[in-house]
Formats: structure tokens, C-alpha cells, sequence
DNA sequence: AATGAATGAGTTTTCATTCAT
DNA sequence: AATGAATGAAAACTCATTCAT
């Protein structure tokens, strides 16, 4: 009778769970956030919390795992095969660093939080695979260069690793995602031998 | 039987409280430790990690302090003026990636232990930065092409986050550190276009 | 077997948590008394008691805080106007008596507990100043000598003094309340000068 | 052969310890008070405190008996037999607010802070024992109106309960000890009944 | 005579987690 | 379906106290 006990649709009341959760994880680190505090946030009890995540621990793998998700759902766009795998590359790496610019709070905090955090190093570490099998594809149809299939893969975990410390600073607001992009591609395709800025 | 309890001066038990605090620090993560264990790896009793260095986190910072110096210093080599600008970065290189090889349990793993825990992640930062500055700078001499600063240092950043996802997989023994020196240094000058491998 | 573990209400849990906490406080002291010690009393886990009362100096004020308020409480009857002042004054010192005599265990020792914990000083001298203006209201009321306010409030400090030792002594049941009362209300009223046992 | 290791007489170390300690307790209170604290005011090594005093508490307990000691002598000068009792009143209230005027730092303090340390209570309680025998020794030989042995001494509880409450003020420098030893001799006499400022 | 080095034994405090309603 | 009430277990930190030199 009190205000505020609503019966919502089981789906619902996950979805809301996990944005809280994730708020507040990413705000806060994961060892720094108590489940009072994100069952506060979700304007819920924590005994729901524990009714429906199991876990401290379960909670936070299901934010990775969610926020991967949507993370992986935009590069489907990547594949498309109309483009040329150049175009593909290109495009690749602006989903990735406008993915991160925009939900710099979540995902980006998320995916920094969750390493260092031995427990969910393997969920960050296969969302992270997913990128970087991508990218080694994109490599491998990119250039007429012959190389084994291990080096695409190395080149393909540098890249990623680049991307993501240039995503730390566009998530930062150091730089801007179209300079970034410009970057990236360019140290992908030429090096430092043949940057040229604008071009 | 176990080691003994002699009297040591302090700067032996100094070293010896680090050594141990790092070794634990970088198998279970920041907040997985406890300071019971470290004492009991030290084989000291709590109160003396306490008197040494004040609390848990200034013990953690005092690790990160000294694997950063370490760090650092491995890399004196570098600023060598007889070599050529490409021939320094390539020594720098090799001397990050051999680094990480040697000190995997205790570096590596401190580094991105230390990432993620908000509180430390300024003094990371500021190691980071170093190397970033230093690589900024072999960039500039090391190029004909005239790049405002800016671009320097973002491309220093990308290359940086490169070599550590590398150094990640090198400290893994996913790959060996001479495969994966010629890899970044292929990926600095001329990125894909111009990979060959062993050349 | 012991009291049973029962869900209470919030409010009647923290009364149950004061009582035990008065009750060890008034025995052992501050410092000697340890949370543990007072949830064992209470039949409460420790973790209630952080949780109603978030630290033991909180706890340790909350009691000061009901005690000296009860102790106010019953000075309530004092301010009666149909009284002459000097009974009034009578009257107070009797009630100032018959409280310690009533809760010596209680009250008493949570006074002479908390004069010397410098953090709990202020309220303790905040009761105790209460005190002290309704006396000195008292005297200047009960007498034709004129005087600067600053002497009657000096005067009722010394009363208040001597009121305080020898609540102690009644406390300890070295003197009945009866006979305290006698001296005290001589004592204002006549010093040395007129004692007069039993007039 | 470093400096500041000197071989002092047992007896100087001794006082030199107890200054130390008076001050610190003094300013800190008994439990706030770490010995390593004592020890470096002292400029001397812990293992000397504990050689010299055995414990915490026997070293308080040294520094109440001290102080206390000095106390009581202060007041030899009282049993004057060539002063009219009265006078030996009034002097000996002139000794007391003296004395408590010019050791403040010291004395009022440790008074204040072994009460409420139930472990020393009786050391504080036997000092006050003494004034308070004393004074009733006083008042008996300074009136006519016959009273049992027993109202003396209460009433004796009473002034020294007073005293003590206007030396805290003489302490805290809100009174000068001229106007306090008016204000209780005058109590002692008259009560309210004849109190006449400065006569 | 004197001390730097070392520790046993507690204390407060905090959570993730679970009953009982 | 939902929650207020309750706790077990552990972690950080402190201090009086004592060796070994």
C-alpha cells in the first residue's frame, strides 16, 4: 500500500538492475561499490538483487557481459561486404572509438574496471578477443602483403592495444574521435612513414 | 626450521617487505590481498609492514614506486647519442619488451593491477607518461615528415598502448620478445603496408 | 536458550542497544569496553550495532545523550512558579539527588565516563551548563543581596560542584539523599555559619 | 659515540621521564597517550621507560603520585598553628586555587584525566581524601555549632566538591584566583545568605 | 646502560549474504 | 513479489610489551 512497491515484468526489473549496477560500478570501481549502494540506486531492496544476480560477483559479469554485447552489436555494421576491406578497417575503428565516446561512463569505465579484477580478466579478455579476430580478418583482406596467419593476429592485438589507449584519451577528451580516427588508420596502413595529417 | 627470525637492519627488511608484497600483490590482484599474507610471505608479523610503511596502500604505492624506478632505469640505455634516432627506438623496444619478459609476475602484473585502482592510477599514469614522452621524442628526431607536437604525442600514446598489449602477450609467452620487437617496429614505420616479416 | 532472536522493531532495538551499552560503558569505562562486549549484552551482532549507531563514539554520545536527556527531563517539575524560589531550589536539589540515587549505575557513571574523554567534554559540560543557569536562576530569585550576574554564576558553579561530590558520595551510598539534601540546601544558604542538623 | 646517548643517575632519568610523561598524558589524556609518544618526548628509548617503570599504568600511576605529592606539600604550609582556624581556611583555599592556577598543564589535568580511568580512581580518590580531611580538620576548629564528626566531613566533601569545580574555571582562565577564593570562603562562611563582593 | 628490531593480541569497522515476515 | 532485520567472517590498523645486540 506504501508508495514506491510496483510489481514490474520480471525483464523490466533486470534491465533496471543492471543500469544501476552499471552506474554505479563505473563510477566507483567494482571492490569500491557496495550492493546497498547500487540497491539504493536501482530504488530496490537488496534482497531482489541477491534474488535475481545471485552475487556481487554474478552482478558484475552480467554488466560485462551486457555492455560487451552492445559493444559487439555495433560492429555488425562492419561486415558489410559492399565495402572494401580498407573501407571496412576504417569504418571498424570509427564504430570503436564513437562506441567509446559515447558511452565513455559505461562501457569505457566498465572495461577499465574489469581488468585488474582477475575474476572477469577472461570476460574482458574474450570480449576483447571477439575485436581483435575481427580486425585480424579486416588486416588479412586488406593488404596483398603474404604473411602468416600469426602475425596477422599480433598485428591485429597491437592495433587493438593502440586503439584502446587512443580510447582512454577520446573517452578523456583529449582528443577528438575524428582525429583519432585519422591516427589510427594511418598507423595501421603507413607507420610513421607516411602520416600525413588531413590527408 | 622456516628461514629465521634474525634481526635486520632496515633497509634489508625494506626490500625484503617489498619483494614479498610484490610478489603477492601482482598473484592476487590489490584487493584480493591481504596484509596477513604479505606479512606471512615476508615471514614478518603484521606490525612491522605497518611501522615500515604506514598503511596498505602507501605499501602498494612504495611496489609501484620501485618496479617504476626499475622500469625507468632499464631505460638510461636508450637516450644513447651515438645510435641513431630509428636505432634507439628500436633499443627502446627491445628494452620495454625484455623488461616485461624478465619481470612478468612482478611488473607486468603490478602495472595492470594498478590500473583500475583509482587511487594509484595517477602514479601508473605518470610512469606511463614518461615512456610516452620518451617515445614522443624518438618519433620527432626519427622522421623527416614535419607533424605539429600534438600529433607526436598521439601517435606516441598509440604506439605505447600497442606495445603493452604485445608486452601483455609476451609476458603470457604467447610470443617471444624478438618476434614481437620487429612486429612493433614494422608497425612504427611502415604499418601494414610494408611488413616483411625478418626483414 | 538465552533471550531468543527475534526481529524487533527499529526503534525498540535501539533502545535495547542503549540500555546494554549504558550498562557496560557505566562498568568498565570508554576504553575499556569493547563493541563486542556491548553486542554480546545487547544479544545483537556487531554489525547492528554499526549499522543503528555507525561508531562507538557515536554510540558512546547517543548514550550521553539519552541519559542527559532523562536527567533534564526531570528538572521539568523545578520551574514551578506556585513555588517560593527557595523551594524551588530545594526542590531541585532534591531532584538532582533522588535521580543520582535512582540511577547511579546509569547516569552517574556515564558522567564521571565521559568527563575525561576530551571528545565527549562538550556535552557533558553542555548538561552540566544547563545545569548551572537553572541554579544560578534559582539563586538570584531566592535572595535580596544584590550581586553582578557573573557572581551568582559563579556561585551556582560552585554549588553545582559540591552538589556533583556529593552525588557522588550518594551514589556510592555512603550518604542517603535525605541527609544530602539537608547539607546542600545549608550549604547555600548559610554556609558554616548556621548548620543546623535536622532544622 | 653518536650524540645524545648520555649516562644519566638513575634519579634524573628518572624525573626526566616523568616530566615527559605528565606533559603528554596532560595533553593527549591517558589512552590517547602511546608510549613510543612518552618515549620520544622523553628523548629516551621505550626499552628505558619500561626498565624505569615496568608498565603504562605504573608509569601513570608514578605521575599521579608525583603530582599528587607536590599537591599535598603545598599545602604544609597550612597547618600554621599560629593562624586562627579561619585563617587557616582561607589560606588553605588560597594554596589550593594556587596551586591549581600555576600547574594547570599538569596537575588539573591529570586530575581530570585519571577520574574516569577506573584503574586509578583510588590514587585520585586518596589525594582528594586527604584535602578533604584536611578541611574537615578546618571547619571543626573553625566554628562553635556542634556537629557530629560525620557532618563535617560530608560538608567537607561538599566545599572541596566546589573547590574543584571552581579550579576548573581558575584553570581554564575564566575566573582569577583572587575573585575564586572570595567566592568559596565566602561560601564556606555565609552561604548566599551574607555574601558581600570584596568585603 | 641503552636501543633498534620485532610481535601477540586486540580493536574498530565493513561487507556480502540470508532469514522471517 | 518484496523487504526490513540480522549476521558470519574477515580486513585494516594499533599498541603495550619484549628480545637480541
Amino acid at each position: 500500500m506504501a508508495g514506491g512497491t510496483k510489481r514490474l515484468p520480471r525483464a523490466v526489473r533486470e534491465q533496471q538492475m543492471l543500469d544501476a549496477a552499471v552506474e554505479v560500478f563505473s563510477e566507483r570501481g567494482f571492490h569500491e561499490t557496495s550492493m546497498d549502494v547500487i540497491a539504493q540506486r536501482a530504488e530496490i531492496s537488496k534482497p531482489m538483487l541477491y534474488l535475481y544476480y545471485g552475487s556481487k560477483d554474478e552482478l558484475f559479469a552480467a554488466c560485462i557481459q551486457r555492455e560487451g554485447q552492445r559493444f559487439a552489436e555495433a560492429f555488425t555494421i562492419v561486415g558489410d561486404p559492399h565495402l572494401a576491406p580498407r573501407e571496412q578497417l576504417r569504418k571498424a575503428i570509427e564504430v570503436f572509438l564513437g562506441f567509446v565516446a559515447e558511452n565513455r561512463s559505461s562501457w569505457m569505465v566498465l572495461y577499465r574496471q574489469a581488468v585488474g579484477q582477475q575474476v572477469f580478466m577472461g570476460q574482458v579478455q574474450s570480449t576483447r578477443d571477439r575485436l581483435i579476430e575481427l580486425t585480424a580478418g579486416l588486416l588479412e583482406h586488406s593488404t596483398r602483403e603474404p604473411m602468416p596467419d600469426q602475425d596477422f593476429h599480433m598485428m591485429a592485438v597491437a592495433l587493438v592495444g593502440a586503439g584502446e589507449a587512443v580510447a582512454d584519451r577520446v573517452a578523456g577528451g583529449e582528443v577528438t574521435p575524428d582525429f583519432a580516427v585519422d591516427l589510427l588508420e594511418s598507423l595501421a596502413w603507413r607507420g610513421l612513414s607516411g602520416k600525413k595529417k588531413g590527408e
